[in-house]
DNA sequence: CTGAAAGCGCTTACAG
DNA sequence: CTGAAAGCGCTTACAG
């Protein structure tokens, strides 16, 4: 290796000088003695003579030729980049973490790097984001839709950019789209705390302009309806945004006149909101609550926490098929793929009603 | 807005032709009647007429126009991309994913987008995902570093790509980086068991391979040392790599004829064997645990569960810091942010050693 | 301030 | 198979 610095161990004790020049192709087509264009073909592996592509491949080598992608790409017939845009709520989140995850194990096989970025639900800085994805030419972009008009993609997407809604289906343009099943996946938490004996089952849900809290809703009134349960609102706490909110709704809940039984929790937050609250009142052992949305520790609580999981990893992979068959040119109908949920009994979900003995088939 | 696709309604049912192209500079100018130059300097807010600068914005809006922000940094001077490249063991990890979010709130206010990625701790796919950033030309990157040698990274540090490590120092390589106070943190919560009276404290490690590990057990000596307390071999377990690992390791102390009265567990996952461990031998109102790393519900335990908090997201904005200060020019030494831990005391700390009797001051 | 021209690093018809 | 030339979308000296 040549000593750029001067110094001889290699190794500079500062950061050092700023302005070594990346090395180009013409330079590599000088060290090799061939054209511009053979070292390009050599490089992108069509058809050369073995010895050239030999030769540029050394020079390549001693050089630390790296080729430059952007460039490549703005002159290339498919103007593929091989990156695509992810923007989350928030990356930090375990939900979007793992559907990240799930994305770039699709996404590696193909040599596609991943941008990711959070809009925290403001329609404004998700719009922003977007641009400034659509500006570095990705390819594609996963969107969580925030906001209520999406039809600001439209013109990128007829520029041939693949974009693939995930979590929540978006407004104003259609495009494909991966969700959950809400809706069951309620049905079937409820329906779990309906076949051990509950009649009177809370409901805590998250901010009711998501789509996703609307469809649980939806599903915990299917459940009772199934089993001619009565709705009764006063059971019913909506828009709570955080734990803090959960937990002072749960503790109403639990103070009625007529308490709940059980509860189910719509989301995350929601659900540790209510076993803060469950403690704080000691009715951990007595009330019943199944929680949408798994989460670590969740069955070393005690009573385990029973909780309708979903699958993000596997999310983030339907997504990334659904974006690189666009891209591979696949030109049908829209498409939406719903994954399902899994019921994971932890104990809590089996405490039955207070005054009711080993209720198996309600 | 004009219809590309002949439909009239703005939404058509399929995706449509893929076809459009993209508006170029050369469109907006032609559409303003200016040159290129004109529309470049309008749209990068250089001197231009204010007459002229309205008209290619007016343009430019009526044609959807996007910079490319490629083509602009191929010919530019600073060769900025604004986009920053993330390398960590698994993006899908909490502490990864707050890194994440920390560094972009930063990258954020500079108009940088941020790819992220995993290297699953494999030496190999760290270097792969290295060169594929460097391929587009990233401005900086910041590695959680697996493997043992990093010199492939010099060179692109010579071309001026910004490198700050995070979590771990690098080898064979000098380089800012940003850590967490390991040993300081570790000692300051086995010091807290200590002070409520155990002298026979168990340690559960991660992979010695990885210096965290070893820095936290350091730290754990340290404390010992300081109380004239003997190290025991017999009740130190490294190299648990799983929760499952920990957990039967966990079982094991506390099957010895002479059982730790504490554990420490290093590490997250060991943290939820641990507790798994000490549930399943009903042992956890007697052995009191600690752990490195804050975990989501560690509070709703019983009894709650005391851990040395990072702060990831402070590391995050730490790393963007040093990152930018050194893309702004700054030329100074190689610096080492070290963050400060946090104790969370939440119970278990409290839990005596059996046979004890209020002891605050051991 | 404005425009014509050169050129960033690459790919790709086009002749040989 | 190989090389000279044009050009991707942009910025930036260079004259005016």
């Amino acid at each position: 290796m040549e000593t750029l610095s001067g110094s001889t161990d290699g190794t500079p004790s500062t950061v050092g000088p700023r302005v070594a020049r990346r090395p180009t192709m013409k330079d590599v087509a000088a060290l090799a003695g061939v054209s511009l264009s053979t070292v390009s073909r050599a490089v992108n592996g069509t058809a050369v003579d073995a010895d050239l592509a030999a030769r540029v491949h050394e020079a390549s080598r001693l050089l630390g030729y790296r080729r430059d992608h952007a460039a490549s790409t703005l002159r290339r017939a498919d103007r593929h980049s091989a990156s695509v845009g992810l923007i989350f709520d928030d990356v930090s989140n375990p939900f979007s973490s793992a559907v990240h995850r799930g994305f770039e194990d699709v996404a590696r096989g193909r040599g596609v790097l991943t941008f990711a970025g959070s809009s925290d639900q403001d329609p404004e800085r998700e719009q922003e984001m977007a641009h400034a994805l659509f500006s570095r030419r990705v390819d594609g972009l996963i969107v969580v839709p925030a906001g209520p008009d999406h039809g600001y993609l439209r013109r990128e997407r007829e520029a041939g950019v693949a974009i693939v809604f995930v979590d929540r289906p978006p407004s104003a343009i259609d495009a494909d789209v991966v969700l959950t099943d809400n809706a069951g996946g309620t049905a079937a938490g409820v329906g779990h705390l309906i076949a051990i004996g509950h009649r009177r089952i809370g409901y805590l849900g998250d901010r009711s302009a998501l789509h996703t809290a609307m469809a649980r809703l939806e599903g915990y009134r299917a459940a009772l309806a199934a089993h001619a349960i009565a709705y009764d609102p006063a059971v019913v706490r909506l828009e709570l945004g955080s734990s803090a909110a959960s937990r002072a709704a749960a503790e109403e809940l639990l103070e009625l006149p007529d308490p709940p039984t059980a509860l189910f929790a719509g989301q995350n937050l929601v659900t540790i909101g209510a076993v803060s609250a469950l403690r704080g009142a000691g009715a951990q052992h007595r009330v019943a609550l199944v929680g949408f949305d798994d989460l670590i520790l969740a069955d070393a609580l005690e009573p385990g926490l029973t909780v309708v999981a979903q699958d993000p990893a596997a999310i983030g992979r339907a997504a990334a098929e659904l974006l690189f068959s666009r891209l591979d040119g696949h030109d049908g109908a829209l498409r939406q793929v719903v994954l399902p949920t899994r019921l994971i009994a932890r104990g809590p979900g089996e405490i039955p009603p207070a005054g009711s003995s080993s209720v198996r088939a309600a």
